[in-house]
This record gives C-alpha cells, structure tokens and sequence, in this order.
DNA sequence: GTTAGCACTCAACATGCCTAAGTGCTAACA
DNA sequence: TGTTAGCACTTAGGCATGTTGAGTGCTAAC
C-alpha cells in the first residue's frame, strides 16, 4: 500500500469528519474524493491507519474517526494553512485599525478571532518586560491609604492600593513621588526589584517607612504586569459547536475561567517554527479539555494569542486566522 | 377551597420542583408535606391553579411546574428570605476582608456569590457618580499620542490614549496638567462635562488645540467611569444546572458576554423595597434569556449586584445570598 | 497491489406491549 | 359546601422484538 495514499486517506476522514460530524465509512471516502481505486482498497488502508492508533471505530460497523493522534499526523505533516478569504482579510484590517487604548484593541481582537474561528478566542496581554516605568502616582485615599499608580511607556497602568502603616502626609507623599520619579523613571520594569531597595535606602530616615512600603507596591505592581491577564471571547460558541456532548462544556468553561490554567496552557506551547502550534485532546495537560484543542501563537514580544475548541475543528483554517491576526496585532503593537 | 391553601399547593409545587426537576404530582405532594387533605382535593387544587396560569402540566399524565407567573407569585407573596447558614455567613466575612483594589473586591465578590448561589454572578462597577476628580495624569507616548489616567478619590483609575493633532512636547503637557488639576482636582467626575470647557478656554491660545483633545479625553474617561462594566463568574454552573436543556445555554452564553446587554438588565430593574428584586423568564427583556431568572439588589450609591440562574432556582436562598453579599459590598465600599 | 463479492456486526429506528404515575370526574360523605 | 374515595382514562418511559442500512473483514480472483 503507498504511503502517499495512505496520508491522502487520513486526511480526506479528518476533513470529513470535520465537515459532518459523524464516522466516515470506505464508501462515503471513495464518493466524495476521487481517490481513483475501489472502496475494499481504502477498507485494506484504513484497517492500517487504525493498527497505528490514527484513526478509531465508535463500534464494530460504524465509520472511523481521527484520534488525537491522527489530528497530530493531520495537523504536523498533512494540512496546509489555508489563504483568508479576501472578506476575511479585509474585517482583519477594519476591526483592528483606529489604534486606540490597549484594553481596545485586545478586547477587539478576541472578538474578531472568535468571530472568524467560531471558537473561543483567548489573548494574552502583552509581555512588559521590556516595558519602560514612564510615571509613577502616589494619591492618598484614607489617612493610611495610598493609591499605587504605576504607568509604563507602553500605556499599561497599573493600580494598586496599599495600607500604610501609620498616618501618611501629602506632604511626605509628594516628596518620595519626586525622589521616586527620579531614581526609577525609565528604568525596565522587570529591574524594578533590584532598584527599588537602594530608593528606599537613600530616603532620609522619617520618610523609609512608608518608602517601604511604597516600594513593596510597586514591585507588585511590576510583577502584576508581567503576571498576564487574559482576554477572551467568543464563550458562547462552545455552546454551539458542542451541541452534541453537552457533558463536556462544563470542564471547559471552568478551565476557561481559571485565569492560571489558561495562562499556563498558552505558554507551555513551545512556538513552532511554522507559525502556529497546536495542542491536542489528551496532549493538553488539563483534564477538563481532554476533548478541546488550543491553536495558538506568539505575537509582539513573547504574548500568545489563540483560539480553543474542540478536537474535531478545522485546524487549517482556524491556523489561518490565528495567524493573520497575531501577524496583525504584532503590527499594531510595534512589537 | 382556602385561598391559604392553594398558596400552600403553589409552595409545594415549587419547592419540590426546584428540588428534583421533574413535574410534581398531587400523590407525591401529600405525601412529602403534611397538608392534612387527600390528593384528590390537592387535585381540585391544583386544576385552579392551572386555570390561573401559575402552574402547567408538560402532557396530560404528568405532574405540574410552576410557570413564569407562579415563580412570581412564590416570590412576591409566599417565599421568604431564608438565613444564611453560619458557613456562609463566615465564608463571607472572610473572603471580602482585607481591603484592597477595587478591581480585587468586584473579583473576589462575583467568585463568592457564584459559589454561594451555584449561579452565573455579576457585579456592576460602583457608580462613580459621586466620586471626586483625585489626579489627573498626562504621559507622552509617542510624539502625537498621550495617554490620559484619570484617579477618582475611589480608587478607581481610568486611563485612555488620544491623538493630539500635531506633535506635543512635554512641557506643554506638564503646564496643562497643573492647570488641568487646579481647576478640576476635588470636582465631581458627573460635572466635569460642564467644568472642562471652561478650563480649555482660559488655556493660553497656543495650547488651547492640546488642550481641547486632553479635555475630551478626561470627558470620555469621566463616561466610561459610568459607563459601568461589569464583572461576571461562574458561567460553569450554567453547565451544571442546565444539564438536560443544554439548548438553552448558547443564549445565555451570548446575553452573558453582551456586557451592554447585561447592564441593560440590571438598570432595568427596579429596586424593590424588600431587598432585592427578581425578574424571571419571559419578564425578561433578552430573548436568550426566556428560561433564565435574574435575582439583583443595588449596593453602596446604585450600582448593582446579582445572579443570573434558570428559572427553576431556589428563590429564597439565592435572594439571602445576593442580599448579604449586596450589604456586605456596601459596607466595604462605604456606599 | 487491487478488486469484487459475501457473510457478519451493530447502531439506529420502528413497532408493540406493559407499567407507573398522574389526571379528571362522579358520586358519596361530613 | 368543601372533602374524599373510587374509577376510567391518558401518556411517557422502559423493554423486548424485529428490521434496515451502513460498514467492516475476509477470501479468492484478477
């Protein structure tokens, strides 16, 4: 049996059954693809590519269907991307123009990958390490409280509300804002910890107090920006696309709303050279998306951006569209 | 037959169908609850009932569900507002003590109420009607693009970038910003729209065009802070509870991530004076939202805090639920 | 290596039957 | 007049049975 047939037959299950969603038989195969030889021949290749765990029956006379492994096979060395279409490219161009605030732009962004997978679309916010502190705001709130502001050259801001530990002054406060602007204006905000001690040691001794504990607030401001939230959108097409197994949408919208596992998914994705990579079924090490596949891929410096649906999707267009728009997003963001 | 005693009935029937998801019959319903007549007269009951429109038979030989009318009338006039369990009531305590970011306590509250209720939970951002202008902030992004922080003596930060029109150096921006401050610094966010022109035309000519766009800037954040977005948790239970209807959820889905939609719903319902206020099934203005209830209270100066469920739910320790949480927020947030 | 043919398997659908739960009604009752 | 018992009637759901069609695996011929 030649082996390039073989792959052309995995390939014609895998999109079919994309397509409709039921176990694809020989004779079904040999309609619907001109493979030019008889349904018994693909009967003989497909007993082979299930002896090699690529492919599955649901029961003894049913069609057969990809496994994890068979998408594997599929995805690495079958599928092509597939071009955007021109209506594809253009809402890409549209959606994402007009270069607003960051929150913007990602939010528009996930809504324009889910919308152009029918997946959930999921982004992560861009790395900062790199980032520049280009301001820092002390404003007092209570007499004990402090509003922590801390705004990177990127436009990221970052809040936070610390308690001091005795009553704080204006007074003092615009002082150590000054002292503070000077030291670590412009200075990477992944430094801030190394920097921030000798601030605080160089303070005239009444003020090291609360310049501790302001810089205690700043460092965790620093580490909150690189600590990475996500956006996501598009929730409600699990729904649709999983209209079948309604059992398992439960598990994925609860890894969806942990925050920690969907970050750690993205970046346990090595960046493949090919662009984009992809996560299968069981590959992925969250049990409650054991059916779900990830296609993500890096954009600007480092961030990932990606899509999660279900192992049975159509991996060479959503791969498309992940990559057009990451393309599109490290663009915009200079990255 | 006693007016007390077909509210009894309706009780019962919602009771036992909240508990076990199926119909109630008038055999069962003597048995589990002492009513002290035969099934037969619950009979006779229940076919008034029916003629009222407050229950309905799936089919001829099954037992009764309460409908959307039903479910009000229980809520209006029979359920009361159950106590918290002390677990609760601690679980409370505990998980929205030490005071923090708002962003934090709106996190942290959604995941208790979602927990606590078993439900979709959603919080509004607190209005910031009353809230003061704290400090404003200008930080040159690039030659033409400055970015906006706008900090409410709430805590709350908002931020934005705009487009000046020609290029801007920095010391205009930090003349603007001292002008901008005095003028504004200690005015309500709502008054700005009528403060900030003024403070653009007693701006030296020269600075007046930069001065416009900041304005605008501060005028749009002052919006968006009212704009009010929402926080929402939980969706997973949506999964658990709808575990036979799984049609109804992709709707849901959609409502949920429409935040307009959201905010529409909560601003529409009025407040009631008994603590919170319900809207169920078809009540509700969303089409997708036809099976679901909304239970919501106001917290601190307006906003609103509340669940989302179907409408088969324990009305009344949901509603305890929503109601603590609601005070407790507001006792946080010292509305 | 490919094909035709054939026996075999099995989910899915249909049919019919039975049961349990539940109703509505009527007539007796307090 | 409100309550009850009894009974005929309805129907979803479970079960056993039969049928169909898609699909497989194998063998023998090409």
């Amino acid at each position: 049996m030649s082996e390039p047939r073989k792959l052309e037959v995995l390939r014609a299950i895998v999109e079919d059954y994309v397509h409709s969603r039921e176990p694809v038989g020989s004779k079904a195969l040999v309609e619907r693809h001109h493979l030019g030889v008889s349904s018994a021949t693909i009967r003989n290749d497909m007993a082979v590519l299930e002896e090699e765990g690529l492919i599955a029956a649901p029961h003894t006379s049913a069609g057969r269907i990809p496994t994890d492994k068979g998408y594997r096979l599929f995805v690495d060395r079958i599928s092509q991307v597939k071009p955007l279409s021109a209506a594809e490219r253009r809402a890409i161009h549209s959606l994402l123009e007009g270069p607003d605030d960051l929150d913007d732009i990602l939010e528009r962004t996930v809504r324009l990958l889910s919308q152009l997978t029918n997946q959930v679309a999921v982004v992560q916010y861009p790395h900062s390490n790199r980032a520049l502190v280009r301001h820092v705001e002390f404003v007092l709130l209570a007499p004990k409280q402090v509003l922590v502001v801390l705004i990177a050259d990127t436009g990221s801001v970052g809040q936070k509300v610390i308690e001091a530990g005795s009553d704080v002054s204006n007074e003092a406060l615009m002082a150590l804002r000054t002292r503070f602007l000077g030291s670590i204006a412009g200075t990477q905000l992944a430094l801030l910890p190394q920097v921030l001690p000798s601030v605080v040691a160089l303070c005239p001794p009444d003020l090291r107090g609360l310049a501790q504990h302001l810089a205690h607030g700043l460092q965790a401001l620093s580490d909150t920006s690189r600590e990475e939230r996500i956006v996501m959108a598009g929730t409600a097409n699990l729904a649709r696309s999983n209209v079948d197994f309604p059992l398992s949408i439960g598990p994925v919208l609860e890894a969806l709303e942990e925050q920690v596992v969907m970050l750690r998914l993205l970046s346990d994705m090595g960046d493949d050279p090919r662009g984009v990579t992809v996560s299968i079924g069981r590959e992925n090490p969250y049990d409650g998306l054991a059916e779900a596949s990830v296609v993500a891929t890096g954009y600007g410096s480092g961030a990932k951006v990606g899509i999660l649906g279900p192992t049975r999707m159509d991996y060479p267009t959503t791969m498309a569209a992940v990559r057009a728009v990451a393309r599109y997003l490290s663009r915009i963001l200079g990255g």
